[in-house]
DNA sequence: CGCCACCATGACAACGTTGTCGGAACCAGG
DNA sequence: CCTGGTTCCGACAACGTTGTCATGGTGGCG
């Protein structure tokens, strides 16, 4: 700036003036300042004016636990627009499932000065986040609940979702149903599992613990349990997945046996219609999860204090076919 | 910084070199510098830190056409790895196939100083980056070239790919083969139509422009090109689709039809192998180009002044069924 | 005891920007 | 001519941090 100043022979207030189209500056001046800032390629340091006046540095972060997953994928795209509209840039990361890697990145957003923190939680520990709350960067935890501090949270309604998926299930005629979800350490899996014992409950179906199957998981594992699930004296009829990557692991494991039963999964997925038969899905909208977190995040930022809120998503039956087949 | 100074009965410069671990400090007053930053729940300001120091800011930006398509995604993912691995954390932002919103993004990037840039364009004219890469921040683009300025580039080989899987179908005796490409301004899609004329010229078959449809596609569009290719007196016995959306948008046109031409696609997608039937691909190492992009960039950003650099990676033809059946 | 080396610490400037304030130049009206 | 107001502009401090240098105290050694 200083250069610029110094080439167009004004001081480097005036330039700092056009540069933030503030009145009082004679366009004969102006021309000449904007001319050296043309002539030198000066771009204004946003740091340092975020520095200086010391408010907001207008990014937000984004914690999330893998980037490359179509689910978070699409989250991410729902955040950047709402950021977009309020002018904010977006920082992401993935933290791979790791709570220390989910600290790392949050705070590390938190001393580039984020104005607010948007958060898939991958542990349940997150009283680290509460200096910065206390500070006043407002935090939101999306698809998960955060472990030990009450703040605004996204959720998708995974234990009505389930045990909605049971019963209508048992409506085809199905009383050994399986489950497959993913590591019962991760909230949404070990909510589903409950809303599959809560959904037998109501249904009537007795809960059998051998026809459970939890994560993590590997293509080889499922794949050897489905045979097992399948096999045996009383077999299952219907297998219940508890999220999009188990349920093509199951998809994929079905491909290579006989046995065709009936299958629903949690998470919609793409392609779900053209795969034979198509597959039921428990499908919740996951851009509108990523919208409402960030637009609960800069109504934060913008200053609403009233306590914090808690969303609860629905999640609805797709009924495509490989779900609505009997025993 | 103050506070904690202030705190523990020191200067901000002892809690500064405590904070960063410079050597030189009492071990007792140290202890009292950290129970004060633990107190007040300090931390240290990295924008006033990266002023300072006038270097790196330890970010890297990444503008792509859309985080919510799981093209992009991977790359995200392969991108944000590497920064990772330096140490470095990484801004996004989906420009929408918008050149003035690329351009935007890009130079806010370089607005907050970031160590480098990687770039998928959506435009043609990059002229807006040279000051910036003039000024020392190195940028890579991915996926599609520059259109007007010299630079590290990292692309898959379209060309030779497209022409190849001409040549594949021609193997299995198709002559009358239709390409449903992407808009033709942008490169990847006019790149693989040239690579269809190639190779129909080298197969031996006559280019029929009746069989090549350009986008942008809309779905409808899509099912009543596919409807018009595959009838009339000579029609299309095989399909090639320029890229994932392409090929889906035709599988599920074709899903309600009872011709069954011969398909394949650019791009792999998730769930190709379970279709029916699982779908003849041109594959190609996502994450890997998104690596080559960064390790690239970081080279860059560590000093390497060789030539810019082109990268192409190949791309495989995977025979999975759909472009293996005769006419 | 005197000198030097070394350790721990602090004062100060600087990074690039903007907010505050004051001042020079000009004009209009008395 | 003076007064008061307006317009345009620059000097300076400050944001939070770190690099440079100076300083006071302590211990070892001749």
């Amino acid at each position: 700036m200083s250069d610029v100043a110094r080439l167009a022979g004004v001081s480097i207030k005036t330039v700092s003036r056009v540069v933030n189209d503030e009145p009082g500056v004679h366009p004969d001046t102006a021309e000449r300042v904007l001319a050296a800032i043309e002539q030198l390629g000066f771009r204004r340091n946003l740091g340092a004016r975020n520095l200086r006046r010391g408010m907001s540095t207008g990014t937000i972060g984004l914690v999330l636990e893998d980037v490359g997953n179509p689910f978070y994928s699409v989250l991410t795209r729902a955040v950047e627009e709402v950021a977009r509209a309020f002018g904010r840039q977006v920082l992401t990361g993935s933290s791979a499932e790791d709570p220390a890697r989910e600290r790392e990145l949050a705070l590390e957003f938190c001393s580039r000065r984020v104005d607010g923190l948007i958060v898939v939680p991958a542990g349940m520990q997150h009283g680290y986040l509460v200096p910065e709350m206390r500070a006043g960067t407002p935090v939101v935890f999306v698809d998960r609940p955060a472990g030990d501090v009450v703040a605004d949270t996204v959720l998708v309604d995974n234990l009505g979702g389930t045990a909605a998926m049971v019963d209508h299930l048992a409506r085809y005629g199905h009383s050994r149903i399986a489950f497959l979800g993913d590591a019962p350490d991760i909230f949404t899996a070990s909510e589903r599992l409950r809303g599959f014992r809560e959904g037998c409950a109501k249904a009537g179906i007795r809960y059998d613990e051998s026809l459970v199957v939890m994560g993590p998981h590997t293509d080889a594992a499922v794949a050897s349990s489905v045979r097992r699930l399948l096999s045996g004296a009383d077999p299952a009829t219907a297998l219940i997945t508890g999220n999009n990557r188990i349920t093509i692991m199951v998809l994929r494991a079905l491909s290579t046996l006989d046995a065709r039963p009936a299958v629903a999964g949690f998470d919609d997925f793409e392609l779900a219609d053209l795969l034979a038969p198509p597959v039921t899905v428990l499908a919740h909208d996951i851009a509108a999860m990523g919208r409402a977190a960030a637009e609960l995040l800069f109504a934060r930022m913008e200053g609403d204090t009233s306590p914090p809120r808690r969303i609860v998503l629905p999640a609805n039956i797709i009924p495509r076919g490989s779900g609505e087949v009997r025993p």
